[in-house]
DNA sequence: ATGGTAGCTGGGCTA
């Protein structure tokens, strides 16, 4: 068998709702992760997405941040706190665990990493902990030994090769050296992007500003990932970036990016 | 150097 599973930062559902239902029913992902969706719980618009088959678990948060993930099988173990002993004012984070029709199991975490501009401010020092705080997570993830993926918005542009100009970006925090160093521990642990293996090449931007024409000028940015650990990574055989629907009417200023993976029948 | 756009909201903040 075979799991789809893909990331979107939509920049408000309720402002995205048409274009988002529209893209869902298309390209139908097994699991969805979502962020920024900028409304309270009750205001996502559960019943369409459950009409498509979907299950709903929300972490929404008034005006800003938000995050989501939906899934046609049904998940356990729905986390909201990247840190149980501390928590977060911001709505960055949902980790749950996919238990497959052939027993094995998979830890899911849905991130909105923040932005931490401008560099320096307390806003930067919170990103870095946050960091710090999901490099601890990631940890304990990885020590259970079954497939774990973190997908979302990391807000961190990994290489000079992942943004048009990366010399404009030199003192912006997406591109801050303390911020790639933490996103590397990160990879370190084992967790590998997803991109690195499938991209033949492709530059793959995921972010346009709405500013300065940064889409018809293709100014775009790469900050949103598929983390794989070891076992997800040697199952990947399909990725992509959907930049199509940046050219959409009243478009999330990122688009999806997707992977699907082969699942073994016995484990 | 400034302001450029968008979402949420009903100011100004966030990105």
């Amino acid at each position: 068998m075979s799991l789809s599973i893909a990331t979107w930062n939509v920049n408000g559902i309720r402002a995205r709702k048409d274009i988002f239902i529209d893209w869902l029913k298309v390209n139908s992902p097994d699991i969805l992760c979502l962020q920024e969706i900028k409304c309270v719980n009750d205001d996502f618009p559960n019943q369409e997405i459950e009409e498509l088959g979907y299950n709903c678990y929300i972490n929404g948060q008034k005006s800003f941040n938000g995050v989501a993930i939906l899934s046609k099988y049904e998940l356990t173990k729905i986390t909201f706190n990247l840190d149980e002993n501390d928590e977060d004012e911001q709505a960055r984070f949902i980790e749950a665990i996919l238990e497959l029709p052939n027993n094995s199991n998979i830890i899911i975490n849905c991130i909105y990493l923040p932005n931490g501009n401008p560099y320096p401010s307390e806003k930067f020092n919170y990103k870095l902990r946050w960091m710090d705080k999901l490099i601890a997570r990631a940890k304990v993830n990885i020590s259970k030994e079954i497939p774990y993926i973190i997908l979302g918005d990391f807000n961190i542009i990994p290489t000079e090769n992942d943004v048009y100009d990366y010399t404009r970006w030199t003192d912006d925090a997406l591109f801050r050296i303390e911020a790639k160093k933490k996103f590397r521990e990160l990879c370190n642990l084992g967790l590998y992007d997803a991109h690195a293996f499938m991209n033949n090449n492709n530059v793959d931007y995921t972010h346009w500003d709405y500013q300065g024409g940064a889409w018809e000028k293709n100014h775009g940015i790469r900050i949103d990932h598929i983390l794989l650990s070891a076992s997800a990574c040697s199952n990947i055989y399909k990725f992509n970036t959907d930049s199509e629907t940046r050219s959409l009417e009243k478009p999330s200023d990122h688009v999806p990016v997707l992977a699907s993976f082969h699942i073994n029948q016995a484990q």
